[in-house]
DNA sequence: CCCGAAGCAGGAACGCGTTCTACGCCACTA
DNA sequence: TAGTGGCGTAGAACGCGTTCCTGCTTCGGG
C-alpha cells in the first residue's frame, strides 16, 4: 500500500477520501445501532470517523442524506441475500410471505439501526427524494422477483401497493404504533389479499 | 359574556383557557397553511396566539402534538363531510374511489397545511402514538363506511391495508416523490385490487 | 385574612443540525 | 518557483425546538 509508484499518486488520494467516506457511514451506522436516530449526532459522527464537521457536510449535505446512504447499502445487502437464497413456496403469496418474514427478522435484529434508517427515509426534506426512490426501487425489485411466475393480472400495481404497505408498516413500527408481530401479520395479510 | 353570575366564575376561567388553546391551534394552522411545517415556529405560534412560549408548551408537549391536534380536527371534519354526503357508486370499489377522490381534492386545496400535518403524523416520537392512532382510526372509519355493504371476505384486513396505502401515499406526496395525480391513481388502483 | 396551588408572561439558556470563517497542505501549471 | 484550486482541520456562530427561571395574578380553603 505504501510503496506505490508515482503514477498512483492521484488514485492514492482518491482512495483516502473514499476511505474517509466509508468511515463516516460506518460511524453513523454504529451510532444508530447503539441508540437510534437521536444518537446519530453529526459532531459525534465526525469525531468517530476522525474527520472535521465540515468534511462530513462536504460529503453528505444533511444527516438524512448520510443515513439514507447507509440505508441504500443495507437494502442492497438484503436484495443480495434474497438473490442468493431465493424465497421458498409454491404460490406467489407464499414466496412473498417468506420474503417478508426474513426481511422483518433481519430488521428486527438491530431495531435501533432500523428505526434510525426508516426515520431518515420518512423525513420530509424534498432533496432526499432521489435517495428514497432508489431505496423503494430496491424494495420493489425484491417484491417483483418474489412474486414472479404467478399469473397476476396487474403485477406492477400489486408490487406498488405491497411496497407502500411495507413502508407504512415500517414507519408505524418505528413510531411505536406496531410491534414486530403485528408488522409481520399485516404484511402477510396484505400479501394474501393481493396474491393468489 | 361579562355579566355572568358569581357561580359562573370557574367556568369563565375555563372558557378563557379553552379560548387560548383554540387560538394556539388556529395560529399553528394559519402558519402551516402559509408555509408548511418549517413555518410553524413555536415562538411565532405563541406570538400569534398572544400567549407566552411556556403556555404553549404547557398545553402541547411538543410541536408535533400541536399539529396532531389540528390534524385530528381536520380528519374529523372530513369524516363529517363524508357522512353528510355519502360517496356515490354501486360497487364498494367505486364508493372507495369517490371517497379518495374527494379527500385528495380537499387535501390538495391547501398543500402546505396538509404537508405540515402529515409531517407531524410521520414524526417518529413515540409519545405521539395515541394521537396517531386516533387519526388512523378516523381514516379507517371513513374507509369502512365507504366499503360497507359489499360482500368482502376479510373487511378488516382490507380496511387496514387501504389505510396503510393512504398513509404511505400521503407521506410520499409530502416528500415530493409523488404528485397529486399519481397519488389519486395509486389509491384508486389499490381500491380496485382489493375490492370487488 | 392569609396561604398554597395553578396558570400565565417574559425571557434567558441549552442542545443539536447546519453554516461560516480562517487557515494549512498538496498536486498541478505557466 | 510562485500561484491556484480542491480538500481537509478547527472551531465559532446561527436557528429553532425545548427547558428553565423569576415574578405576577387569581382562586379555593384554613
Amino acid at each position: 500500500m505504501t510503496g506505490a509508484a508515482p503514477s498512483d499518486a492521484r488514485s492514492e488520494r482518491d482512495l483516502e477520501t473514499a476511505a474517509r467516506r466509508d468511515r463516516m457511514v460506518d460511524a453513523a451506522v454504529e451510532l444508530a445501532a447503539a441508540g437510534g436516530y437521536d444518537s446519530v449526532q453529526m459532531r459525534d459522527v465526525a469525531a468517530r470517523a476522525e474527520v472535521a464537521l465540515g468534511t462530513l457536510y462536504r460529503h453528505f449535505p444533511s444527516k438524512d442524506h448520510l443515513l439514507l446512504e447507509a440505508l441504500t447499502e443495507q437494502a442492497a445487502a438484503l436484495r443480495d441475500r434474497m438473490a442468493q437464497r431465493p424465497p421458498e413456496g409454491a404460490a406467489p403469496a407464499d414466496r412473498m410471505a417468506d420474503v417478508l418474514r426474513r426481511a422483518t427478522r433481519a430488521l428486527a435484529r438491530r431495531p435501533d439501526l432500523t428505526a434510525a434508517l426508516v426515520t431518515a427515509l420518512t423525513s420530509p426534506e424534498p432533496d432526499t427524494a432521489p435517495h428514497k426512490h432508489a431505496v423503494e426501487a430496491v424494495l420493489r425489485s425484491i417484491i417483483t422477483t418474489a412474486i414472479d411466475g404467478g399469473d397476476i393480472a396487474d403485477p406492477d400495481g400489486v408490487v406498488r401497493i405491497l411496497g407502500y404497505v411495507w413502508l407504512a408498516v415500517l414507519s408505524a413500527w418505528v413510531g411505536g404504533t406496531l410491534n414486530t408481530d403485528q408488522m409481520a401479520e399485516d404484511l402477510t395479510s396484505a400479501a394474501r389479499l393481493l396474491l393468489p
